[in-house]
DNA sequence: AATCTATATTAATTTATTATAATATTTATA
DNA sequence: TATAAATATTATAATAAATTAATATAGATT
């Protein structure tokens, strides 16, 4: 079952940074050291914003170490982007139509 | 065409009055005055919140005689959150096939 | 145990965002 | 043309969020 409270998960990507880190984590899980090297933030900084994006249920992390190995929850992500959906899916039809015109 | 600044889209739907405003929208276009009542807010707030929804590119507006009319754009917004979509699309490509297949 | 490394937390400062109040603009109408 | 209605704009005050600097913790290494 998904749990993010979804309109909060757009002020959590509102920040440059944040959405920066969800992207990357798309890529691969990463350590905070690696996402403050690519980022080119402060040690603090990066902890301070994993720290909303973990509360927000977008990322997990898991302990190696003395590292924390942070991934991004895509079913969470997901779910949140379909937030409007309801707005343009009136049926399959259109899904099938968009899927060709996104060709 | 899309041309939405995407990452700068969750800023402008950070704020719940605009996500709001953007939800109401998604229904039907609606006058300044209509959104105001709508969402209880002042009508001077309720014009700036226009004015970023605006300027964003997520809505436009018509005039019709002194009233404002805004409509949401939808395809503006779709873009905009399909941002992440290349994380989890890895089967999409099977599935047009299928739904292709399946005519 | 002492120390080092990776990360977290807290407090203070700076910066950005939102709301409010006042005024301006545009169009309609008497 | 004077006034009213709908909305926009500008300045300012209030609030929230981000960065920085300092300190703390947890696990690893000597």
């Amino acid at each position: 079952m998904l749990t993010v409270p979804v309109i909060s998960v757009f002020k959590v990507l509102a920040d440059e940074n944040r959405s920066k880190m969800v992207w990357l984590l798309g890529e691969k899980e990463q350590t905070v050291g690696e996402l403050e090297q690519a980022l080119g933030l402060s040690q603090s900084s990066t902890s301070q914003h994993l720290k909303i994006l973990t509360q927000s249920g977008l990322v997990s992390f898991r302990k190696y170490g003395n590292f924390r190995i942070y991934a991004l929850k895509k079913e969470e992500l997901r779910a949140a982007m379909s937030f409007f959906d309801s707005l343009w899916d009136k049926g399959l039809d259109r899904l099938k139509q968009n899927l060709e015109k996104n060709e």
